[in-house]
DNA sequence: CACTTTGCCTAAAGTCTATAGGTTTGAGCA
DNA sequence: TGCTCAAACCTATAGACTTTAGGCAAAGTG
């Protein structure tokens, strides 16, 4: 019979399709396997579970948007790079849903060494850098950055704010704005 | 033989117990039964199923959380009810962290109108009066202040900021300060 | 062409969810 | 006290998913 041609790249790319349509919980072994017209048993031979494939498909989505992100500051700076770096998450997360809530898995250590998510931290730190936000003061910075960003991206995506008035394209602009402002009049260390 | 004694209710806080130790995604209804040392099925009569199980601990810690952060604030303004307000937020992750891996699931717009969801906007709003934030510029503080808030729990909690170096306590009280002087000098409307 | 590896298969054990229907318990009441 | 009835819990069952073990056949290799 024919072979399917599987491998653990094709297999989590499905699984990653898989999980933006149906929710990343919702992503069965059993479901991809049948996916490709293959047994559910075969998948064990490129991926050694339902785990694991959560955890390939979080690093395969981080891979993704550490690319994007990296492209999208090249050649800007201030806000017009504050901008289109928070876009490629706030995009990516209502493209992909499924790959966004991989990539906010816990990862141990060592596959977070591993990971892409050290780029996206030197992506911000790049940015800060547009900021004269220096030194110890940096990885405070990304944190807030990274908190307001990711926080808005998850409770948009998670509905969090379809329940109240105002158009969310409305405030993104307003929280980049204030987190502009922010950075510019970022405060001396304490 | 002699009853458990169950209840919706206390199958749902057993379940949110649960969840807290074992992650929101390993609450199975079958383990729930054997902590009561009751048959699966038998949970059956109180909760229709495992999802309506992560609903009601999602209405639960919404509900415990709308009461700590009302009682937070009372008696304060400005940073001082800022910081109290945040607190309890992080404070309840860090103990319940399957229950307020809950409160973030998505819920249906009958099932929200009838959680305490409003009243943790109602608090925020609170806040803002003490910063003279108002008319249709609140929404926006409201929903820059939950994702801040919300992202940093989200990311400390899920180990996003373990693999850098300061303590996460100063990041803390920064990204706090950091919000105070937002607020402080909130844009006019554009 | 023989040989090895790889890819996919069948088989099977174990867990979970969920439904249907039966039995026991215990409270209220004549 | 003894009856009734609803609630609480049970057994049985069906279907789905996960994961391991071992087998055959198709693709690559010398």
């Amino acid at each position: 019979m024919a072979r399917a041609g599987l491998s653990p790249e094709r297999v989590t790319a499905a699984a990653a399709d898989l999980a933006d349509e149906v929710g990343l919980d919702q992503v069965r072994v059993s479901e991809v396997a049948r996916g490709f017209g293959v047994k559910t048993a075969s998948l064990y031979s490129h991926v050694s579970g339902s785990h694991d494939l959560r955890l390939r498909i979080a690093l395969l989505a981080l891979h993704e948007m550490a690319e994007l992100v990296t492209e999208a500051v090249v050649g800007r700076a201030g806000r017009d790079a504050l901008g289109a770096y928070a876009d490629v998450y706030r995009t990516y997360a209502r493209a992909h849903p499924g790959r966004y809530a991989a990539s906010q898995l816990r990862l141990d250590a060592e596959t977070a060494a591993r990971s892409d998510g050290a780029r996206h931290a030197a992506v911000a730190r790049a940015i800060l850098r547009g900021y004269d936000v220096e030194g110890d003061e940096q990885p405070h910075a990304v944190r807030l950055l990274g908190s307001t960003i990711h926080g808005y991206v998850t409770l948009e995506l998670g509905g969090g704010f379809s329940h109240s008035a105002p158009d969310t394209d409305v405030t993104w602009t307003r929280v980049l704005d204030a987190l502009d402002a922010l950075l510019r009049s970022w405060p001396e260390p304490a």
